[in-house]
DNA sequence: GAAAAAAGTTGAACGCATTCATTTTTAGAG
DNA sequence: CTCTAAAAATGAATGCGTTCAACTTTTTTC
């Protein structure tokens, strides 16, 4: 790896390091561009030159926390639970437990808002993929508890699993808004709507 | 009324006619305040007299879409469904039947955005107080289903109203962000979702 | 190792939503 | 009708994300 290679992958690092920092402490519209740069000791055109936005650059940091979301949610699939509100259940609480390590309330609230806002972007691309990830796992879970009997054998477990996905993903947006709402709301609301879909 | 209060509701009328018009031409982001300003005949400052933002002259025109449809689905409360899956169908279908009148999938997506990524500003929390109507009105339906005997008796109405408006309003969603997908294509998805957890 | 090409860095300049000090218009009292 | 205070209108100035033409550094070529 020549010295141009490393030190792209030093500032690269930096530069993340840097907005991440920032986007906790002061959020994300708050944190300057400038003060990025700044603290990332590159000027702001190299920033760009990494970065295609400042939304780029929370892209970057969302797709770390969806990742392992992701990989830990694995696991559940191959449990044996009691009934299928169980599963479910332990599913979504994964997504919630972890949502908080990388990224604040505001910072959630943004990235949806920018995925919303600006489809055929490369982060709006980005996040929907992370997003239908998330939604085939659930959906996997539903194949898989019907293959067990845990499910009625006539119901279409494709669109429970979407239709379940949606609240799971609709009652943490609620969360991400409300300033009041907690982890412990969030799953207690949850269960109520994994029990009145899944019986 | 005098001069003054005549002057004030005629100029109004004309930013948000001017605002429409060109939201719906050029697109939201598109649109220029200087523009709409013009249009109206009024300078940029005293349009930000009668408006706190450019995004507060899109609620304006959202609210109007979102009266007439909460009004068209009281309606559907008053009917005798076949089945619960009927009805729901029903209220959704009005529901995305009137949306594309007075606002373009790029306005709605704005618009979401919006009141996602700013809570606690006059915008959001209208937007979701209208958005809770319609979740209301959804819950009052499936109550009235159980009282009819459409839905099994041990249902949690209100979680299941909650759950199926996350679904209506999830699908809604994925509908103003994509490009291809039609509103029939939303029609014939949200039937699938309701039958899945309806029943 | 020198010269040319390629790749990367820089910060001042740009566009646009929003603000605010100033000017203009209106309403009401005498 | 005139004067005054309140209300409203105005557009130049501000702040911030983003771009781009000029400048440096690294790599390649001979």
């Amino acid at each position: 790896m020549g010295l141009r290679e490393k030190q792209k992958a030093s500032r690269n690092r930096a530069i993340v390091e840097a907005a991440s920092r920032l986007f906790q402490e002061s959020g994300y519209e708050a944190a300057r561009i400038g003060q990025i740069a700044e603290l990332a000791e590159v000027s702001v055109g190299t920033l760009y030159n990494y970065f295609k936005s400042k939304a780029d650059l929370l892209l970057a940091i969302v797709s770390l926390e969806v990742e392992e979301v992701l990989h830990q949610g694995k696991a559940v699939l191959e449990e044996d639970p009691k009934t299928a509100s169980d599963a479910v259940y332990r599913l979504a609480s994964i997504y919630y437990d972890h949502s908080l390590v990388y990224l604040t309330k505001e910072m959630w609230r943004t990235a949806m808002a920018l995925a919303i806002q600006h489809p055929d972007t490369p982060f709006s691309d980005r996040y929907h993929m992370l997003d239908a990830a998330l939604a085939q796992q659930v959906k996997d879970l539903c194949e898989g508890l019907r293959a067990r009997g845990l499910l009625r054998p006539e119901v279409d477990p494709d669109a429970l699993g979407e239709a379940l996905f949606l609240s799971i993903n609709g009652l943490f947006t609620a969360f991400t808004v409300s300033d009041q709402m907690t982890l412990e709301d969030l799953r207690t609301t949850v269960a109520r709507h994994i029990r009145a879909v899944c019986g």
